[in-house]
DNA sequence: CTTATTTATGCAATCGATTGCAAAGGTAGT
DNA sequence: ACTACCTTTGCAATCGATTGCATAAATAAG
């Protein structure tokens, strides 16, 4: 079929013996060229197998059509289905999604951030990494007014939209569930206190505690990244206290996990021993046995709503629409570990 | 901070009293230039928070330094991984990856390809959908020789790369396995013909049998979609046959878990009535309970080698490199349900 | 000191589309 | 028939970088 020879305006003006610009215009049905020039041009280009030259056309607009996303790892399930959201709504108004992923690692979140800035991505969406401490190479964006959003995990130093759940909230129906169910002794493994979505979470539990009248017991609050390893070696060091909790809320649904193996290989049993809560509903949750309770992030939608968000922003750049701080309910699922 | 005023190697050369030329090589180092200017220009480009256009640029040079990849869903682990492998590469190289998911709808991949194409990708990193039975989108790229390449599931009736696993022998060890453990009668759900990957492993299926002198039995080849439901009316029909299978070769982990369920909620127990194996090594399949044996398919590193490839492709595109199909190793994972 | 050769820089065209302004053609009003 | 106005089209500049060719400057050779 054809090869090489890119078809341009050009090629359609002179053989229609028009101009360029007669033919820009009645191919953005443009209503200064009459409507029987646009058909016979609008034809001609099908005829001849002409594609827009997007980069040319980008260059003159000075937009990309593209929005920039980094998360901590594509292959989180949390992540890959936010991603899914971004880029299906984003498909629908003609943007494309270029992604990057900091592997939790600030010093790749920095080089992802520098990349895109200089991709000239319309907007960015991001969640950040788990060392995230400075905020520099986010200013590239805020200061020079690309439109920026984070989900999940943000940044509390830049003004920006941010889309999240209510962590606080979840940590507190969390530890409220556990009281309920009868723990007395509840033990939290925390996240990197960097993070406010973590140190939300460990308030709702703190909160929940201290409203019931029960005191954190001595060791009862692990900080940990959160790994697989980390988390087996935090609830064994929970579990080798000398007075172990009966009800331990996991910073997420790894160490909810890592937690459930401990148990297994240790003859305790889930939930009458110890009952156990995750975080974020990861798919294995469902089906692991004991199902694990946890608290569902809608991560599809975040995304989907994220990329409508920001796509809102990227077209009205002039309109002074004021941040917003989006809280998407979350869901508390009990499952057979509590 | 800086706010609009973009700065422009025009910008530079008229700061610097020479010309745009020079500037424009002294910042790609070229060898033209006396380093003595070389080394004025660069600091004065980073005093002056220059950064390049890549669009100019680009339109120059027809390149966008971008690849496109096309998955049926970006939430499926198998896929984000591969992403995820992409990724990583391309970042390396300087090249973006801009994604978009097919849904498993032909409609929608169509739709993706002619968008990818339109926006001009250097390369395009596809596996297609259930649906994809039919390649005009796909000729866009191979006969306009932009490089394409296909991972896991490719369309034979295009000239390209490919890179896969040997499902074939992957289903032929699956179903041996299974023989070798004592199983006699052994059924298939398999998924849909149109894509080689599950024809692959019915064929290893069936060789496998064939070599041990073992019939199929009546019903004991269910085709379907592989999703959760189907997979469930697949496996209940196999368990209400008059001589229902002591063995079943799930066409992936979902399904396998579905039949998993079955059994659960059928008192059926796993492997001692029915022994089960799926296909991928989803993240669930380690710990459920019992838990999956499986396949393991390397997802990470056919993405990573995906890109590798791609990119070598674009680099180097009048090399006449012949097209390869690079067949990586997949590993049978013997565990609890089998 | 002149000519040949290398080194360093600049001019101007180019990539392909968009767009303000000008001009040509057509219609209408008086 | 003349001016006024509207419709339709074209000219040429622009977006910001790259690059072949030409030129100027510096060095080497004779």
């Amino acid at each position: 079929m054809r090869k090489h020879p890119e078809i341009t305006i050009h090629d359609l003006a002179s053989e229609l013996r028009i101009s360029a610009s007669t033919v820009s215009r009645a191919l953005n049905d443009n209503k200064r060229i009459s409507i029987k020039t646009r058909k016979i041009v609008q034809q001609k280009a099908i005829d001849m197998g002409y594609r827009p030259n997007i980069l040319a056309a980008n260059l003159r607009i000075k937009k990309t059509m593209t929005i920039g996303v980094v998360v901590p790892r594509i292959d989180r399930y949390f992540f890959s289905s936010a991603i899914s959201g971004i880029e299906d709504y984003a498909w629908t108004k003609g943007f494309n999604v270029i992604i990057s992923q900091s592997n939790d690692l600030l010093i790749k979140e920095e080089n992802c951030v520098r990349t895109l800035y200089n991709n000239r991505v319309d907007g960015m969406i991001i969640s950040i990494s788990m060392q995230t401490n400075e905020d520099n190479h986010l200013r590239l964006f805020s200061d020079n007014h690309i439109p920026i959003l984070f989900f999940d995990r943000f940044c509390p130093t830049i003004e920006s939209d941010r889309i999240v759940v209510d962590d606080f909230n979840s940590g507190y129906q969390i530890t409220a569930h556990l009281i309920e169910r009868g723990c007395k002794r509840i033990a939290h493994i925390a996240g990197p206190e960097l993070l406010n979505i973590y140190l939300d979470r460990k308030g709702g539990y703190l909160k929940a505690l201290s409203e019931a009248g029960i005191s954190v017991g001595d060791g009862y609050l692990e900080v940990t990244g959160l790994t697989r390893e980390e988390g087996r070696a935090a609830f064994a060091r929970l579990m080798s206290l000398p007075n172990p909790p009966d009800g331990v809320f996991c910073g997420n649904d790894t160490t909810a996990l890592s937690a459930l193996e401990y148990c297994r290989s240790n003859k305790l049993k889930v939930p009458e021993d110890v009952a156990l809560v995750g975080f974020s509903d990861e798919p294995f949750s469902a089906v692991v046995t004991p199902s694990l309770s946890t608290v569902k992030q809608p991560g599809y939608e975040m995304g989907f709503l994220a990329a409508q968000r920001i796509i809102e922003r990227i077209q009205n750049t002039n309109l002074p629409i004021p941040f917003e701080q989006i809280v998407l309910p979350s869901k508390l699922i009990i499952r057979q570990s509590s």
